[in-house]
RNA sequence: GACUCCGUAGCUCAGUUGGAUAGAGCAACUGCCUUCUAAGCAGUAGGUCAAGCGUUCGAAUCGCUUCGGGGUCACCA
């Protein structure tokens, strides 16, 4: 049974018996305690102060004492101060639950979800150019929170909802036709996706150019927006596209294709993947039915010029556009059509959309609709909403060249991984192979560290310079605390020493470093659970790294193969078998893999 | 303008269902590699938690006001 909840229950139990004071185990709330105090558990009693009509340090006394002789197997002593019990835990308690606890396989699987599907979607990106930073966010925040949401016992379908359509498209389609001059990946040398981004980057120009002399030509500049002649081609041919011109579409098609190459080695290469793909080639003309089906339920009303609304004044938001006057679909029309879409294919009640936070607002409407719609999945929708990604130098845009490429960060942090490996000689008995993945794991561990460990919600600076730095509070330093506790399980292994206790045995007295690692053990499913609550992968991130550094001070000034007591040599084996677990597991619930050897 | 999110050390961030003396990392400075990997550890210095008022046993955390920054308010997606 878990100590924190039979405590719970003994102080229950002491708040009745003591003061007539009834609540249930679960609502009372326990915290660790602070470093500067003796203890790991801290029952806060001033809410309790009223009705029990005594002193904070009164009922906290009363109550310690009521613990210590209902459990005294568990509790070791207590202490208080001002109005907090601090409760020290019997030191054979945390290697009893080292044993039976933090080393079982499942240790880190919560079972809350009750394996309920929930569908995850996120990255999502536009077939017209390469994925950048920003999506970097986006993928490694969506991997990782199905990661989590699977640790708490949910059965998660991840998805991928492509961009395939629209006029950005039809801009590198255009530009490609005008001056691509028939190269292709293979002749160019280049990624698909980054070939297609090259046009797209070269109609932007070209564009602009023709605003500029139609601007010198003395038309204003607004209009001559509007009226540039290369934009009125991406127009015309988007229609095109919409009623299936055989040209334009072959090239959509092709174009499209080495997109699709290029984003496949990306996807690889930065680890995330997909259960099912969504095209929106596809959707974008569904919804209109639900159009209909709002119209009919009279939660949707149609305008004289045949547009279609819902007024969400009542909920404090705006008049909304649903259906344009020309019958065409809007992005909410969309949206509300692969709602239903994804609810058919997979009966998700619950679905997750990782995306930006500058569609807020978009969201809210989306979930106001469904509800009124009576949909079964509109309470299951959550907006999983990020900030953006700031460089020093400002805001990212892709039309100022501003952006940082995803692929090519990813190759100079692999680089830097193997100059800073190299430096330090740390290769000896590696193949060529291993050393290189060795470098990936290092320098994608670091990327992706750098952008998890911030608040999702939060907007966040990417400083180019320090995400490349591999000391203090990053993915590598962790990585090193597990190839160091490796190295120790190999040695160990070659000893024959092993991690059990003789039948009977137990360790009476630990140090203080075991212990406060072994406190932070026991705290895992709850962080897993926080997390969870929170779609916050930065929650785990943070705690590994607090596991990981609680440890080094362990390891810096205990040793273990010098320790003569052959029981507390098999002990911080297990010990540290259950550490390297811990940062393993909650390392790959963010998509990071941690080296045996680094 | 309306709505919304944010403001914590020089920098990047934790901490926010109200709890003890607000914590890390980077950068700066001092130490520690003949003992399990120094991508580590120990230490020094660095704070009016944007400002003010309020709520109460107690506020970085809740409320109001002000200041500063971002985002959204398209028959674009």
């Amino acid at each position: 049974m878990n100590p924190e909840f039979l405590l719970k229950e003994s102080i229950a139990k002491g708040l009745e018996k003591e003061f007539s004071i009834i609540v249930a185990p679960e609502s009372i709330l326990l915290e660790p305690t602070r470093k500067d105090f003796e203890g790991s558990l801290t029952f806060v009693v001033f809410p309790y102060i009223k009705q029990a009509k005594l002193s904070p340090e009164q009922i906290g006394a009363r109550i310690g004492e009521f613990c210590k002789t209902d459990i005294p197997n568990i509790i070791a002593s207590v202490n208080v101060v001002k109005g907090f019990l601090n409760i020290v835990f019997k030191d054979s308690l945390w290697v009893d639950q080292l044993y039976t606890n933090f080393l079982r396989e499942d240790f880190a699987q919560v079972t809350d979800g009750k394996g309920e599907k929930v569908m995850v979607e996120y990255s999502s990106p536009n077939t017209n150019k390469p994925l950048h930073l920003g999506h970097l966010r986006n993928n490694f925040l969506g991997y990782s929170i199905s990661q989590i949401l699977k640790a708490n016992g949910f059965d998660v379908v991840k998805a991928n909802l492509v961009n395939d359509r629209g006029i950005h498209i039809c801009k590198s389609m255009l530009a490609y036709q005008k001056f691509g001059s028939g190269e292709t990946p293979q002749s160019a040398g280049m990624k698909g996706d980054h070939l297609v981004g090259k046009y797209y980057v070269a109609f932007d120009k070209e564009l602009k150019k023709e605003i500029e002399s139609l601007v010198a030509s003395g038309i204003a500049e607004e209009q001559a927006k509007k009226d540039a002649p290369i934009l009125k081609e991406a127009q015309a041919m988007l229609l095109k596209w919409e009623q299936g011109d055989k040209e334009v579409y072959q090239l959509w098609e092709t174009m499209n294709a080495w997109v699709y190459e290029g984003f496949n080695e990306s996807y690889k290469n930065i680890g995330v993947s997909f259960d099912h793909f969504y095209y929106e080639s596809n959707t974008y003309l569904l919804g209109k039915d639900i159009v209909e089906e709002g119209l009919q339920m009279g939660v949707f009303n149609k305008r004289e010029d045949g547009s279609v609304w819902i007024d969400l004044t009542a909920e404090g938001l705006d008049q909304k556009l649903v259906l344009r006057s020309d019958g065409t679909s809007v992005y909410i029309t969309q949206d509300l059509g692969t709602a239903e879409l994804k609810f058919k294919d997979f009966g998700c009640k619950r679905s997750v959309y990782v995306v930006g936070n500058e569609q807020d607002y978009h969201f809210v409407v989306l979930a106001q609709i469904l509800k009124k719609l009576n949909k079964p999945y509109a309470d299951g929708l959550y907006h999983m909403s990020y900030g953006m990604v700031d460089l020093p130098s400002g805001k990212m845009k892709s039309r100022e060249g501003t952006v940082v490429d995803a692929d090519d960060l990813v190759s100079e942090m692999v680089e830097t991984a193997k100059l800073r490996t190299l430096e330090q000689g740390k290769t000896d008995g590696f193949t060529g192979e291993q050393a290189q993945k060795l470098y990936h794991t290092i320098g994608l561990g670091a990327l992706k560290y750098y952008l998890l460990k911030v608040d999702p919600k939060k907007r966040m600076m990417f400083n180019p310079e320090e995400s490349i730095d591999f000391q203090g509070h990053t993915g590598p330093s962790i990585q090193y605390t597990y190839a160091r506790i490796s190295a120790i399980l190999r040695k160990a292994a070659e000893l024959g020493i092993t991690s059990d206790l003789p039948k009977g045995e137990t360790i009476e007295t630990l140090n203080p470093f075991e212990i406060s690692v072994l406190e932070l053990l026991s705290r895992f499913p709850t962080k897993i659970r926080e997390a969870g609550a929170e779609y916050s992968p930065s929650t785990i991130a943070n705690y590994i790294f607090e596991v990981a550094k609680e440890f080094n001070r362990f390891y810096v000034e205990v040793s273990i193969f010098q320790e003569t007591d052959e029981i507390k040599k098999s002990f911080r084996i297990a010990f540290c078998k259950a550490v390297a677990k811990t940062i393993k597991d909650g390392m790959l619930l963010l998509g990071i893999e941690v080296p045996e050897k680094m």
